[in-house]
DNA sequence: ATTTTTGTGGAGTGATTAGTCAATCTGAAT
DNA sequence: ATTCAGATTGACTAATCACTCCACAAAAAT
């Protein structure tokens, strides 16, 4: 059992459901069943603790697929699978999905300094201006079309955790959502 | 003076420097020019005054325009009325919109239970399932294109927010942004 | 004029919190 | 067997926090 990582996880749980000021540092550590002491022996500061669940998580997502083209691969196929794949990772980790959205509209959002995560970033917009160079998108402004993109994908995901459809239905509303994000962006 | 104002506009001020869990209520009521005491008299609880402060907030911005077709007014002048109503009220009003956001996101979301915010939000839904009716838009499900209108939005607005445009290109990325959205509604 | 209600102040309180520290444990290297 | 560095503990602390309380002021009602 890596302690570490139990904290981080005993944090997620706690953050999600209390908020980061509603739950103090000695429940993080006796949910995840170790003592005060060694919480703040990997973690210097709460606010640490918080960045590093954030970087844990992302670093957790940018695992489950790679941002990049394969060969004979269409610029929409691409576009697709990135785009399912972002989707299904939020449906099936609601818990970790809601907390990046809770840190990313907080003031931690400004300590945030993680190399890797920005990156990662750097990737998904330079593969939108290529696609847009190429003219397979509308020539908008790159930062722009991240935007639309992921503001539709978030309001997707946010009205399938509220209805909850059935599987089915569920794949049907994801691919005909991805339809429509193309043919705006297209 | 209306000091129970005066607590509120300085609660906003530090809830979106400093997040609700960082800003103690002496500050707030210190940022406000009013005594401790003065503040509880008002709020009983912090937890009331963040609710009311959203709740104050959501009134202000829905008195800025009301939401029904006028006469004569096509639906698509009535959404675009009511879609660059709301944007430019949250580009003028930031900071509001900011802590809108960190509410919406956060566990005091659960403990809002006002009946005029949620009539108000009605009202929109209503106002798209006739849309939908009569076949002006999409025959999709009324949640899902309500979902799909407010994340666009709010996408824009953290896009222009982000690069801060000329007020000129501004206007032309809020009107060009609408027809995108019309297109991918209807 | 007198009472009642409401607003205001600010010191005070008990509980809670983030973070410390010295002591102990563990396990691997020598 | 001894050493040693890192892991782990939990009691402890200094500070902070949400909230109370009571005295008094201002206004409103009688």
């Amino acid at each position: 059992m890596d302690k570490q990582e139990q904290i981080l996880l005993a944090a997620l749980k706690l953050f999600v459901e209390f908020g980061f000021h509603g739950t103090p540092t000695s429940k993080i550590a006796q949910e995840a069943g170790v003592s005060n002491g060694t919480l703040f022996h990997y973690y210097k500061t709460k606010d640490e603790l918080v960045v590093a669940l954030y970087v844990y998580i992302k670093t957790n997502l940018s695992e489950c697929f790679n941002i990049s083209q394969a060969d004979g691969e269409t610029v929409r196929a691409t576009f697709k699978r990135l785009y399912l794949g972002w989707m299904y990772w939020a449906l099936e980790n609601p818990v970790e999905f809601k907390f990046t959205q809770q840190f990313n509209s907080s003031p931690y959002q400004s300590m945030l300094s993680n190399e890797a995560i920005q990156t990662q970033t750097q990737r998904l917009i330079s593969l939108m201006q290529e696609a847009i160079n190429t003219r397979v998108l509308k020539p908008l402004p790159v930062e722009l079309m991240f935007t639309l993109i992921s503001s539709h994908l978030y309001g997707i995901n946010e009205y399938l955790l509220a209805s909850n459809p059935v599987a089915e239905k569920k794949d049907e509303i994801i691919n005909q959502s991805f339809d429509i994000l193309w043919d705006m962006i297209t």
